[in-house]
DNA sequence: TGAATAGTTGAATACCTATTCATATATTAA
DNA sequence: TTAATATATGAATAGGTATTCAACTATTCA
């Protein structure tokens, strides 16, 4: 354990305050970071970029993906409970799709920061 | 374990097909991923929105975000192998600040999703 | 030189989470 | 009703990771 304050801090105090005061609260920056490590997954990624070319049902995805039908269902669940996909029941087939455009957004986004 | 190819995946075999057809690399989405994990955690969200802000040094970030100088110090490292952040020597004194401005650009994104 | 400060780092721990396995539910068709 | 298919789900396991703790380095200054 440390002592929290160090000297230059108190020289920084102006700065530090400043940045301090135009923090986000700390509930959207929770939110920013639950909704990120959604998306940091490698199976939810593949998901996600499957449903934005067309809506799947999830043993689509899962012979898409070479996963079983588990491990799909089990994150498609996060995904909805994140509000990212959406899902329709016809018959026995469960078909699932984006919720909305945010996801193409921020993946357009990321895309420029890693192929670079 | 299970089989893979479901009946209905036959059914749909046109559309999986494309929709594999037009999937990036594995190794593009896989650092999709990767950058999405680095934002997914509470503490590196608000070193990277403090340094959105201003410059700042370790102990700095240390008081703002009320946690000890060698977990902001672990993250830092996190965040520099992932080219989001650079860092200046002053004297005893290591300056952070953001790499570039992908990284606004990307939480602006993901706002709009929290923020509804 | 020695003391103090700023930062880094490796190991340990405690928590989290992705997948698997087994089972359950829902729908359709025979 | 029974059998088959599509999906969902709870528990267990294995792998990953954020923080702490205890050193350690680098720099400044007296």
């Amino acid at each position: 354990m440390e002592k929290i304050k160090c000297d230059c801090t108190v020289i920084h105090e102006e700065i530090v305050n400043k940045v301090k005061e135009f923090m986000p609260a700390e509930d959207t920056l929770t939110g920013l970071a639950e909704l990120f490590k959604v998306f940091g997954d490698t199976t939810r990624i593949k998901i996600l970029w499957a449903l934005s070319e067309s809506e799947m049902c999830v043993c689509d995805l899962a012979f898409l993906l070479n996963m079983t039908q588990s491990a799909i269902s089990h994150q498609l669940r996060l995904l909805k409970q994140s509000r990212l996909v959406k899902n329709r029941k016809e018959g026995k087939v469960v078909f699932y799709s984006l919720a909305d455009e945010h996801v193409k957004l921020i993946f357009k986004q990321a895309l420029t920061h890693v192929l670079e």
